[in-house]
DNA sequence: TTATTATTGTACTGACTGGTCAACTAGTAA
DNA sequence: TTACTAGTTGACCAGTCAGTACAATAATAA
């Protein structure tokens, strides 16, 4: 692994369990093995650094989770439904690793910095635009189906969708059980208007 | 105003609108008008502020946004309407005021701190918890006007409602835009399964 | 070989961090 | 008057922050 990767993956590991702004850079470089020197040699900024790590977050995240569900041969509910599930073990095996629910990396640094660095903010938006789009496709497809009515406004539920997984992570966080995460989503099916 | 005030007052303005790690205790003293030895005269350390600050949005939040809401004489889900709308409403009048739009309070500082002060995550928790047994008595009240079936979890479904409105408002944060806040909110009820 | 470039190592900067402390003021009660 | 208390003040820690400067080294190309 290159000293860059080295880095990112350092990034991607100290902030997701932690935070930006509690994380330094003379940590990431103790926790990649490498020196100061080394960091601003491959990147200007710590933000620069945040950036690149979250390009890495939701290249892996989508192509290794997101996107081999939604080609599944399974039908949209059970996507989402699977989508959950993964997210729930995800939690299970990083809490008995580190101790504590990270919740969604993306979205904890969403909420830390969005107000605090364009940049940052432009770049998570774009992110969420994109999984957003994502989304939307499991609804067109349960709408093909008949499952949901054609009315409705898909942008708009699959950010509905969107905001419930940030959301559900949020909580799973703050209780810091990811047990919350399974209960929660299982059971919000229950009221969720779509025959199957 | 008493010293003290000013500075929880200080603390939430301040903190709400950028995190915790990015205010110091310089400028939370400067921004109320209050020398740095009277801050550690009245609380013992920023955390123990903060504390105190999370219990005072929580109360001004019950007292004068929600309760007020759980108590009118409107169906079930007209009032969870209302509050979507009241959040929105404010986050229109906050963004046009400081430029930014800053989602829920709690939630930010339970993204940024829960792994990292466990006397904050808990106390978030707790804060949590009692908003979700207002959530639920709504549900409850639903279930009585046989809009919702009673075989549902209640509890569950009341945290997945508190799941969907941090979801929604850090989602209003990431794109900045109140309208996200209202978009979603309106059109998440077109799936979900309540008859009125 | 030499010249060039990429990478690493170390020491450093100035600003800022949360927090301490002794001195001080104002009010109040005996 | 005296004594006690709550509140206030500004100077002052020790440590950390992101970022810089630059020489030493390694790798590559001519």
């Amino acid at each position: 692994m290159t000293t860059k990767d080295k880095l990112i993956e350092s990034a991607i590991e100290l902030m997701s369990s932690r935070s930006y702004n509690s994380v330094g850079v003379q940590e990431l470089c103790d926790h990649a093995e490498v020196k100061k020197g080394s960091f601003y040699h491959f990147f200007p900024s710590k933000r620069d650094l945040t950036i690149q790590a979250l390009d890495t977050i939701w290249d892996k995240f989508k192509t290794h989770s997101f996107i081999p569900i939604i080609e599944a041969d399974i039908s949209p509910l059970e996507k989402l439904r699977k989508f959950m599930t993964d997210v729930y073990k995800y939690h299970v095996d990083s809490k008995s690793c580190n101790g504590c629910v990270s919740g969604c990396n993306i979205g904890n640094l969403a909420v830390e910095l969005s107000t605090q660095d364009e940049q940052i903010r432009k770049k998570i938006e774009s992110i969420f635009d994109e999984w957003t789009t994502y989304i939307e496709k499991i609804i067109q497809e349960s709408i093909e189906r008949g499952e949901l009515k054609s009315s409705i406004d898909t942008r708009a539920i699959a950010q509905g969708l969107l905001a419930f997984i940030e959301g559900v992570l949020l909580l799973g966080k703050t209780y810091n059980d990811p047990e919350v995460i399974k209960n929660v989503s299982e059971n919000i099916f229950n009221v969720l208007r779509v025959e199957n």
